[in-house]
DNA sequence: ACTAAATAGTTTACTAGGAAACTAATTTGT
DNA sequence: ACAAATTAGTTTCCTAGTAAACTATTTAGT
């Protein structure tokens, strides 16, 4: 296994994402949520009443998984669409109101995973790594 | 969008970690590869023989899946399965001959996909990197 | 004003991951 | 030696991502 496996950090941050996703879900599989919906309910939290496409290029998927978690979601009573005013097109996304409590539990759910996930980086390796990731990330975005 | 958004190191890691994906899955789309595909035979070159559980031990994912993926490729014709001749169990997956100049491709493939990701960053922030996600990795390892 | 092009969203087909129920083969305990 | 427990792999059901074809609506060009 040698050559690649141990040093490339493809892999190695292949595998740290992968681990802090199953933590995440397991995070969230407690009070109910799969990670996708957890997602799309933080970004209606800021920007309740956003259209479909607008929220794919804000959560970076397609508006084909995108249309049918919303799709899923809408059965469960969480969120509603409503066809746009102006626009016969477009369909903008609601919270539901009986949807806050459950965002409540969410917003613990994830200081608690935050918490959990990376208490063993000291602040200033903390700051380091987001600073080499940003940089990392800018390149590629441009690249993409 | 504060409080998480831009500042969240697992957003970060998610960000890039997709990123390094997609420009991953063009190099494998371009031989005709899809990632869990030339994931299975980069496995298979350091381990032919190997059977379906130890398989999914290291490529870290279920049975179910992994099944699915060999049966897959089984019918491409790349790898077969054979029943263990001691425990009648057991499957072990070796590579077909004629998958050989793909892999010979493959491996040119993941070089320049190396080269094209990581070029941004400096030798010692690339190790620097590599540190932390390790220390990073080890310890959300023994939490899961 | 009316046709053509663009846009928003849905549906379908494919790859893929996780969980649970299942089958077949092997080990263990008595 | 034989029933019970364990193990290996498969199948099925769900969520989810990409790509392509499709419908309905709006905008742009003439």
């Amino acid at each position: 296994m040698q050559e690649n496996f141990e040093e490339n950090i493809g892999l190695l941050i292949h595998d740290v994402a992968r681990l802090l996703r199953v933590l995440y879900d397991r995070q969230m599989a407690s009070i109910g949520l799969t990670r996708s919906q957890w997602w799309l309910l933080t970004y209606l939290r800021f920007r309740d009443g956003i259209n479909q496409s607008e929220l794919g290029v804000l959560m970076d998927i397609e508006k084909a998984p995108l249309s049918r978690l919303i799709d899923r979601m809408e059965l469960k009573g969480w969120i509603v669409r409503k066809v746009d005013g102006k626009d016969g097109r477009i369909k903008n996304i609601y919270l539901s109101h009986n949807v806050k409590p459950l965002i409540e539990s969410m917003r613990k759910k994830a200081a608690e995973y935050r918490q959990e996930s990376l208490s063993i980086l000291k602040t200033e390796d903390l700051k380091k790594l987001t600073e080499l990731l940003q940089t990392l990330k800018q390149d590629l975005s441009s690249r993409i």
